[in-house]
DNA sequence: AGCAGTTCCGGGGTTTACCCCAGCCAATTG
DNA sequence: CAATTGGCTGGGGTAAACCCCGGAACTGCT
């Protein structure tokens, strides 16, 4: 019994092919068409083994994930993603136990790839993507892995706000915002106001820039953020 | 005969049996991996209907429709696309001739609607996805639509340019920028300093985000543009 | 010709973002 | 224990981004 959730049709056929043609023995494949679903059907189920789509509908593949190894811990997870990004790397860190089985693979992966991570995962291995790796490396680098503060920061600078506003909204002085930022600039490698005068930099929109980029942060994610934000302050008013 | 482009192998696969499934007079489907050979293979293959995604190495699927159309006018052309980015939309409309036969479907289509559209362009009629409709009356629309003037600062800011920095690669003086970019912001309706006291915003991160959200600008197009731009830096010296 | 719209450019202003320096406190780390 | 690192605070400064005003040239439209 295997089951995969993913919003998109095309997705479901091409792994539900897939696993039908190299995993007999594992039959049936069975379907979930979003976040909560998945979760309700795992529950029921409980399958050895599932596949999640980072984004979906109603519960994000990563939320579904921490539901479903809350009650049990023992499912191997392999985790779909249109893209590298390091935000979800980050995020999956933390949700997943210590030992815990998993794996995640990008959607541009070839079907041998798959296969071979889904054969690791029903063995107890991990497989994680080789693009990923890098990222992961990245994340537990200390002078380029940033802290939550810059992180919040971050998010903050991309969404729009000023460094006042981001002071209000952090009860922090717009000293501190300040602070976190100069050490974010720093450790994306952005040149400030004296140094190499060639490439002049609006060090604000750069930082956005370089990090969407490199999949820190990503738009959804800031939708995300910005729809909490105006709730918050509607609550406050 | 039906040539589809792709440079991802399940995407030509799910398209592939879809259409020896449902064209079958019009078969054989023939398959290219980027933009540059799939020109190369229209040019002899002559077909009267391509596929082409709009994200390939090489050369993007919308040059490639221009060569395409240069030599061979008729040839019907049908876009696919992940996102429903303006950017896109605003493309293709120059490229596209007057009386040129195209569709544009989003890669979250439904089978049945790929089906339609191809019907559609073989037929010798156009067919949009629903959801581009919108994004294409808000691109003919006077008030929201930007000038290639506002476009030009807007990608420059999302590099994260400097205003003077921009005024030397542009050839126009740090006044001139500030002037296109007041009426992006008005554009875009991100309020000034002096209106709205509860939302402060930096306009500049603010506009980025909002042409972001909006489609206007997204992330592998400014890849190339930064690319460009170092080449000529390098070139300058 | 007159009119509206867009773009570029100028002067002269305020606010914000960034810079350098230094110090304090807390939590890690050897 | 000392040493380090990350985070907040402060003073005081510069330059970039943004504000309002208006003018001139050019376009397309009626």
């Amino acid at each position: 019994m295997i089951l995969i959730a993913d919003d998109e049709e095309r997705d479901r056929n091409w792994l539900k092919s897939l696993l039908t043609e190299h995993f007999p023995d594992n039959l049936p494949v069975e379907e979930a068409h979003d976040g909560q679903q998945v979760v309700d059907m795992a529950a029921k189920l409980k399958p050895p083994l599932v596949f999640l789509d980072i984004k979906m509908p109603h519960l994000s593949g990563i939320k579904a994930a921490e539901q479903i190894l809350n009650s049990l811990p023992n499912t191997g997870i392999i985790m779909l993603s249109n893209f590298s990004d390091e935000v979800y790397v980050r995020q999956l860190w933390k949700v997943v136990p210590p030992n815990g089985v998993f794996g995640y693979v990008l959607k541009n992966a070839s079907n041998e790839q798959v296969v071979e991570a889904t054969k690791a995962v029903l063995s107890g291995d991990c497989w994680i993507h080789p693009g990923i790796a890098r990222v992961i490396q990245r994340t537990q680098n200390r002078a380029t892995n940033l802290t939550t503060a810059e992180y919040e920061a971050l998010v903050c600078i991309a969404l729009g706000m000023t460094d006042h506003a981001i002071a209000k909204r952090l009860y922090l002085t717009e000293k501190a915002v300040q602070s976190r930022l100069k050490s974010l600039y720093a450790k994306l490698g952005i040149p400030g106001r004296g140094e190499s005068h060639d490439t002049e930099f609006n060090q604000r929109c750069r930082a956005v820039f370089l990090s969407t980029k490199r999949g820190l942060i990503n738009q959804s994610e800031l939708d995300d953020w910005e729809s909490k934000l105006s709730q918050e302050t509607k609550a406050s008013t």
